[in-house]
DNA sequence: AGAGTACTGATGGTCTGACCATCAAATAAT
DNA sequence: ATTATTTGATGGTCAGACCATCAGTACTCT
């Protein structure tokens, strides 16, 4: 004999049981304008205020959006810059930084070389802007970091992979968190950012010239300077 | 002259980044509990209302649980089973069955190199039980799915990397929605089941011998097997 | 007739106060 | 000492109210 675990207790589970599933059969797609609160707590039978505890759930996450005066609605992209919750989760776990490193060391690669395979004229253009950024800003931080962030950014973008990018983004943020004041202390240094400048530049040459290997090759050498980096301001 | 973008309009967004600032700063851990509603409605000044919109989108991304008579706690732990809202969203694009696959590719296959260098005895034994699960199973399809997703799930966890498993079973999870039906279709074949194990076999010696590369040729031929398999079963 | 203004209704955002089921700890009964 | 019972706190849900915002309409003035 078994038994199914019995779950959704809760009314804005359920409410968000059923929003899933119409997204799932196609009924409400991206742009959607969902039925009013009030419409809704008519239609199910169920309070604003658990109507509104579902929304708030799926607005967090990104998923719908609310606008006073208008409604609510399916976002139509998890491309912008909405507040990723997996970075919450991930405060939570202990050597999540080492974790952190360690994956964005996997997924880069992977990324780079799919990139590689893929990118546009377009966006490699968009890289090299970033590298001349980056030599630049020599003294701005802030400047060095976006520059820094955007190539990687662009490269995820460009493997096409929406998945992934998103992925990326997830871990960017998250190490926003537990390393942010050591990468400020990198892009400090002028010499740092220089190094940093010239291996973006051998990363940016194999992916204009669509070469796999050769842009995982380079990536690594930047990721291995970039740990370095990381280890020795944390230890000192 | 630079403007900073005004965020948080909303109170139980408040709410939420102020749980945050609490778990960044250490002051909140695994395990924790939380003020009540009707506490923290007098801390903060706002309506249990607003608390509770803030614990409901807290609650769906797994970070805490709230338990009726008892209080709101920090969750202990996101190796359990969550709904994960991750699936949710990429219900929402196209393609997306495809990058799932793409993506799990290239992560199945960093993970077992991981999971060659640092499986323990202990798992390794697991994942041996799970190739005769999935031999035993024949003919009871929700036990071979089962087996072989443990088999996955357990690399996933002997790669000692939690934000990658994390990763994986989100991946998992949104496959689940996207191509269950083929995964049903594909398991109750007794001669496709035959071919899985032997392939889990290959990645398991591998892993056993601690070889990372030879693990990583192993899932990939493993999962070429699995990819041509679906691709077949969706055009056909 | 056209342009601008004021009104109106619908919507999301917030608050209050109430009632229920559940659980744990204190209390009473054995 | 053990077992029942009571009690209080907690989360879960609801109804009803008020506000700010927005879109569309009706209105006014030129």
């Amino acid at each position: 004999m078994e038994f199914k675990q019995i779950k959704n207790n809760k009314v804005y589970e359920q409410i968000i049981e059923q929003i899933r599933e119409l997204i799932y059969e196609g009924e409400l797609k991206k742009g959607d304008k969902l039925p009013s609160e009030r419409q809704l707590k008519k239609d199910l039978g169920v309070s604003r205020a658990s109507i509104r505890e579902a929304f708030s759930a799926l607005e967090m996450i990104g998923l719908i959006e609310s606008r006073p005066g208008e409604g609510t609605f399916i976002r139509d992209s998890f491309d912008e810059d909405i507040f990723n919750p997996l970075s919450l989760i991930l405060l939570l776990n202990d050597n999540v930084a080492e974790e952190l490193l360690e994956l964005r060391r996997v997924l880069e690669i992977d990324c780079v070389k799919l990139a590689a395979e893929r990118a546009t004229e377009a966006e490699i253009e968009e890289l090299h802007s970033y590298i001349e950024n980056l030599l630049s800003s020599s003294g701005y931080e802030e400047d060095s970091i976006k520059a820094d962030k955007m190539f990687h950014y662009t490269i995820a973008r460009a493997s096409g992979n929406k998945v992934l990018l998103f992925f990326m983004r997830s871990i960017s943020e998250a190490m926003d968190f537990h390393i942010k004041n050591t990468r400020t202390k990198l892009v400090s240094k002028k010499e740092t950012m220089t190094d940093f400048a010239r291996q973006h530049q051998q990363i940016f040459k194999a992916l204009q010239e669509h070469d796999p290997e050769q842009a995982a090759a380079e990536m690594k050498n930047h990721l291995d300077y970039v740990e370095k980096l990381i280890n020795k301001e944390i230890e000192g």
